[in-house]
DNA sequence: CGACTAGTTGACATGAATCAAAACCTGTGG
DNA sequence: CCACAGGTTTTGATTCATGTCAACTAGTCG
């Protein structure tokens, strides 16, 4: 996925066993003036040039395109710290747009090419960034070609919980500041499968809803496991 | 998608509206030698450490990965001229197989970024190769989320149609090297699905199949409409 | 507090998966 | 050159997961 964790921009220490963020790319929009997007406006359109880079402050946004009459593909969620524009020629691919109020930082592609290539330690640091949504998309199209409507709950639970902040994992605090509909956009089911596959994990205690925007996970370890990612189809209990 | 026209890797007239393919990225790889690799042979395994970028010269490439029991998902195909290694990291994310006998060729992982880092002309060029993959992937991912099997297969074939010898696109004909599986697996639905779907699709005379390896499309422009990438439904008549 | 929208639940429809069998290529040996 | 053996592909019958349509419920925000 193109998301990172919800962490902030400085020099942080990364848990055991994730990608490092890309720190020091996200130090290239520190100098730049923080923007604010209110919830639902979009940063830019798919086919409009691309002019920016962004970086999100705060909040989280939507990546979509459409296809035909009213079919929308969500193909990514961004978080804090997450960079969107690099992988881009001429023209943004798809849409972004705010799911929740957002500040975001600016700049411009030249700017940016510009300064990766005077430094060179900004260039691994690129390809990580590159490598890592590669990564995302590989895994996102495993999920929505071999995956269930439990597995494909499961494994963006999984994702949530381990990229959201470093203390609720603990508690299993998950928040899902998106709505139904984006989060069955973005695995490939309809809300209606998503609310029962959600009703059927709280049933068997895997995990509680708590309000609209945040789920408990009681157990994490078989959240994990039904998501499908183990090596094996091997049962928990 | 990873496919490329096939193409051999000298500087060439690109069709209009299509990408230019990574030629001077390609002409890294001319000086090593051609190794050959017999249809069904691995090429690299998922996990292994990422020393080397091939370029395929000759001969068709299937990448995939496989979770839990007996499920494959195949992520793309490579054709001539195609590079693959260029967006990975440490460790492959998938597996490379051939799906017919292949010659390719290979560089080391650090001579290919120091080639690219010494000299400044390749850059753009690696850079439209990662944008290309990108793009290749959010289409996928647009294919497996909301695409019915007629749909799918129909995109399919119009790529290969678009992608394949610059000659066969006027007289319609598509090779098919891969098996139904390979294309099954490629488009998240079964070996069944498709050759119904294929039938289907000759019946309505879109297409007649030519033995097993080989696809005539009577109706590209009507192929090209059911492939639902157009921006609206309007139906071809 | 009340109205509106988002989410849940239920009944039913359907496209694709599954299971099973027949037809078809492909390559091999007589 | 033909027959046969192997796997691959096609076709058919049935099942099942998810989609669709519709009603109900519960958050949320003014």
């Amino acid at each position: 996925m193109l998301m990172e964790k919800h962490t902030a921009f400085e020099t942080e220490i990364t848990r055991a066993g994730e990608f490092a963020p890309a720190l020091s790319l996200g130090s290239l929009f520190q100098a730049q003036p923080a923007e604010t997007l209110g919830s639902g406006k979009a940063l830019f359109w798919e086919g409009d040039p691309t002019n920016h880079l962004f970086e999100i402050a705060e909040g989280v946004i939507r990546l979509y395109r459409i296809i035909g009459e009213g079919r929308r593909v969500i193909t990514a969620f961004l978080f804090p710290g997450d960079i969107v524009g690099a992988s881009l020629q001429d023209r943004y691919l798809y849409t972004a747009e705010a799911v929740t109020d957002c500040r975001i930082r600016r700049i411009g592609r030249k700017t940016f090419h510009d300064e990766v290539s005077r430094s060179p330690c900004l260039r691994p640091d690129l390809i990580a960034l590159l490598c890592r949504e590669t990564a995302a998309a590989h895994d996102q199209m495993v999920l929505l070609s071999k995956k269930n409507a439990e597995e494909r709950l499961c494994s963006f639970l999984h994702d949530l919980l381990r990229r959201g902040p470093a203390g609720a994992e603990e508690i299993g605090a998950v928040s899902l500041p998106m709505s139904r509909l984006d989060i069955a956009d973005y695995l490939g089911l309809t809300i209606e499968t998503v609310s029962r596959t959600i009703t059927k994990l709280a049933n068997r205690g895997v995990l509680t809803p708590v309000g609209r925007h945040e789920i408990r996970i009681l157990q994490p370890r078989r959240l994990a496991h039904l998501s499908g990612d183990g090596r094996d189809g091997a049962s928990l209990h």
